[in-house]
DNA sequence: GTGACGATAATCT
DNA sequence: GATTATCGTCACA
């Protein structure tokens, strides 16, 4: 296995969750499915959120759920969400501080058709031809792609069902942007999203300030 | 291209 | 009982 395949080491998470979510970017996220095939591509989009002081992250309140963002790094930390879709966090910091970082899109480089075969329609255009945006270009969307459940969470990131990868990361600067997190209640929107402008793969097209509707 | 709306169940209060 | 770190579809431009 080379070094852009192996799984990064736990040292990697055990840092504050702001400096891994932007050192997230350019890494690569692999996915064991069924064959067994592997499936997966590079991170293009990712979110912070932290512990007690940040009202958006499920860590504001220690509760059975979030338990896991205050743990050891290095585990994935999974929830499931309006009724219908599952997101995937990595545990970040020292076990004691909360924090973990939302996984919120990546580019297919493998297993492309079987992630678009549990995509369904929304992977396909009207004449059949493969989206690649479409993917995996948000939360839901990718853990949808690669088969990611709540029998996920807590499992270590080095594999074997799944694992993050070197890649090509970290990137340069000048090919990182930091935005407000999206789909958050106003007011808790810290600047704490980091993606990858040049992407075809993002949740949302940039320079889109689609508000949400949600009420205050 | 944009914006509104409903689906649907785990988790929390 | 209320909320939700979303998505696909629909109407309209």
């Amino acid at each position: 296995m080379s070094t852009a395949q192996r799984p990064l080491p736990h040292s990697f998470y055990r840092r504050s969750t702001e400096v891994v979510a932007r050192d997230l970017l350019g890494r690569d996220l692999w996915r064991l499915l069924p064959g067994p095939r592997i499936a997966g591509g590079r991170i293009v989009e990712v979110e912070a959120y932290f512990g007690h002081e940040d009202p958006a992250s499920h860590a504001y309140r220690r509760t059975p759920r979030s338990e896991i963002m205050y743990g050891p790094p290095g585990l994935a930390y999974v929830y499931f969400t309006y009724g219908m879709h599952c997101c995937l966090n990595v545990v970040c910091e020292p076990g004691g501080t909360a924090g973990a970082v939302l996984i919120r899109a990546i580019e297919p480089k493998r297993g492309i058709e079987e992630m678009a075969e549990r995509r369904g329609a929304a992977a396909f255009n009207r004449k059949g031809r493969l989206r690649l945006g479409a993917i995996c270009s948000g939360p839901g969307k990718l853990t949808q792609a690669l088969a990611i459940d709540l029998a996920l969470n807590g499992a270590d990131l080095r594999g074997p069902e799944i694992w993050l990868s070197e890649g090509e990361g970290p990137l340069p600067d000048a090919k990182v942007e930091i935005t407000p997190r999206v789909g958050i209640r106003r007011g808790a929107e810290l600047p704490a999203r980091f993606i990858v402008p040049d992407s075809p793969c993002l949740s949302r097209r940039s320079g889109s300030t689609r508000l949400d509707r949600r009420r205050s």
